[in-house]
RNA sequence: CGGGAAGUAGCGCAGCUUGGUUAGCGCGCCUGGUUUGGGACCAGGAGGCCGCGGGUUCGAAUCCCGCCUUCCCGACCA
């Protein structure tokens, strides 16, 4: 670890250490615009990586892409009644183009229920076509008061997942199916950050929908991020854009719809969640350079073994960086560990001489050497367990962050450390209210066995309160 | 969008109170050399519409007004 870091403690200052690692790994930067966001390389490679993880999970569980444009009629988004009034205040309009007024505004698009609803009903005429099960990638804007990199943003890079169904129990099932076999074993398996995953109070809805899924998972300050979120709109979209399909009774029949999505925010979580003093550290499943071999000097030697080294990494699929030997020792290795870099393979003269490597992992600074010829074998199980040992921390961190607890007064003085779990009874109404008055918000409620209810008029639940991203 | 703080070289800052030589410092960057196993050292060098626009003045980084952007705290949200 670096005697003294270069960004500022997670313990002095954690928003400030999240600024400092976003502009020192080369995450991004600022737009012009407030809100924007320029996604630098290592930044998206990150979000590349997450896409391509997240879109395999989509794929097998048969969504299929398609696009939809940027542009959006603003009169498709006064049909649903709730959503315009959820969307309104952060909707971006455009009202003037091609040199005139527009006789109609146009609407950039927030979110594409409204649009993909429209072509939903176009496209679905008998429940043969159903169930209709769409993915998009595309960029979104909201109009935010209070950006913040990867966190929050003017316009954002998400998928949004939009599918109909003949049935309230159809539709209800598959959004199941994508909370857990997309996104919960995305954010186990891959990024290492384990969600408390459960349903929105009604009050933390999205617009217009019957039921909000999400996963919200535990930052390093106790604070909590939601990940993803999964909506059932049950047929309020249908009704609103005649989504109506014919049943094996020839009955005109409205649809059941859905709708889900992962953001860039998740860059900011992967940070947040798993990130320490030193930088970033990024787990070996998402990292998009999982090893980096360093030459200790700018020797032909030792360039000549790192590069071969570098190679047979590569041969076995390993994704590797090659960092000559130029340059101080100190500084390069400093440089990789705040981009998170799972595993270092230094090579120099004293290595080579014993046909050895010396290894030094990010996650726990942990050092040992390594037989040449072991490498290709080796190497892979490491970072492995390097994987393995980030979630294990990871879910550590998650519990001795959650208290048990029964009233409200305990809630609030717990969420100064992390979440608070108590029953939804304690809090429904008044309740709420009071923790908001303090910045803590009910986050997700669940079955006692923490388990996802299927609605919050179930009896007996939890809920998870915590100050919130 | 409300309340606070701030914008001077890529980054971090001084200068502004009390207007007046050529706007400084540290880090980084470039060149040469010595180095290289945990942010190296020496020498030389490049780099500034002092956030943007207007005003006051013989003269503005400095004083006044407006706007933009950033950070913190709230309200609203992936």
């Amino acid at each position: 670890m670096a005697a003294q870091s270069v960004l500022t403690p997670q313990s002095q200052d954690f928003p400030r250490w999240y600024q400092d690692v976003v502009a020192k790994a080369e995450l991004a930067d600022n737009g012009p615009v407030r809100g924007t966001m320029v996604i630098r390389p290592y930044g998206y490679a990150i979000w590349e990586r997450m896409q391509s993880e997240i879109d395999a999970r989509i794929k097998a569980a048969g969504a299929k892409n398609a696009y939809f444009p940027l542009f959006i009629p603003e009169s498709y988004f006064s049909k649903e009644a709730e959503h315009v009034e959820g969307f309104s205040p952060e909707l971006a309009v455009v009202t003037f183009a091609g040199g005139e007024e527009l006789a109609e505004p146009i609407v950039v698009r927030p979110t594409s229920e409204t649009v993909i609803g429209g072509f939903m009903a176009k496209w679905i005429q008998s429940y043969r076509d159903l169930p209709l099960l769409l993915n998009q990638w595309s960029n979104v804007v909201r109009w935010e008061l209070r950006p913040r990199l990867f966190l929050r943003g003017t316009e954002f890079l998400w998928q949004e997942g939009h599918t109909a169904h003949v049935s309230y129990e159809d539709a209800s099932a598959y959004a199941m199916k994508i909370h857990r076999e997309v996104y919960d074993d995305f954010l186990l398996n891959v990024l290492a950050t384990p969600s408390y995953l459960g349903i929105k109070p009604p009050s933390e809805r999205f617009p217009g929908a019957v039921n909000s899924m999400a996963a919200e998972s535990v930052m390093r300050d106790g604070k909590a991020l939601q990940m993803v979120t999964t909506h059932e709109f049950g047929q309020n979209f249908a009704r609103a854009f005649d989504i109506y399909f014919q049943s094996e009774e020839g009955q005109a029949e409205l649809c059941y719809t859905t709708s889900w999505g992962a953001s860039t925010r998740l860059v900011g979580g992967l940070i947040m969640a798993h990130g320490d003093d030193a930088g970033l550290i990024i787990p070996p499943r998402i990292a998009p350079t999982q090893v980096v071999v360093i030459a200790v000097r700018d020797e032909p030697e030792v360039n000549g073994a790192a590069d071969r080294i570098a190679r047979e990494l590569a041969l076995v699929g390993v994704r590797v960086e090659l960092d000559g030997g130029r340059g101080s020792f100190g500084r390069r290795v400093t440089d990789w560990e705040i981009k998170g870099v799972p595993l270092r393979v230094e090579v120099g003269p004293r290595d080579l001489a014993q046909g050895l490597v010396t290894l030094v992992r990010r996650d726990n600074g942990d050092k040992s050497t390594l037989g040449l010829d072991k490498l290709a074998l080796d190497v892979p199980s490491l970072l492995e367990s390097i994987q393995g040992d980030l979630l294990a921390r990871a879910f550590a961190l998650r519990d001795e962050r959650t208290h048990e607890v029964k009233t409200i007064a305990e809630a609030i003085d717990a969420a100064k450390d992390g979440f608070a779990r108590l029953p939804w009874d304690a809090v429904a109404g008044e309740g709420e209210i009071a923790l908001n008055a303090q910045g803590v918000s009910v986050r997700c409620l669940q079955r006692p066995d923490g388990s996802i209810p299927l609605s919050d008029i179930e009896r007996g639940l939890s809920c998870l309160v915590a100050k919130a991203y």
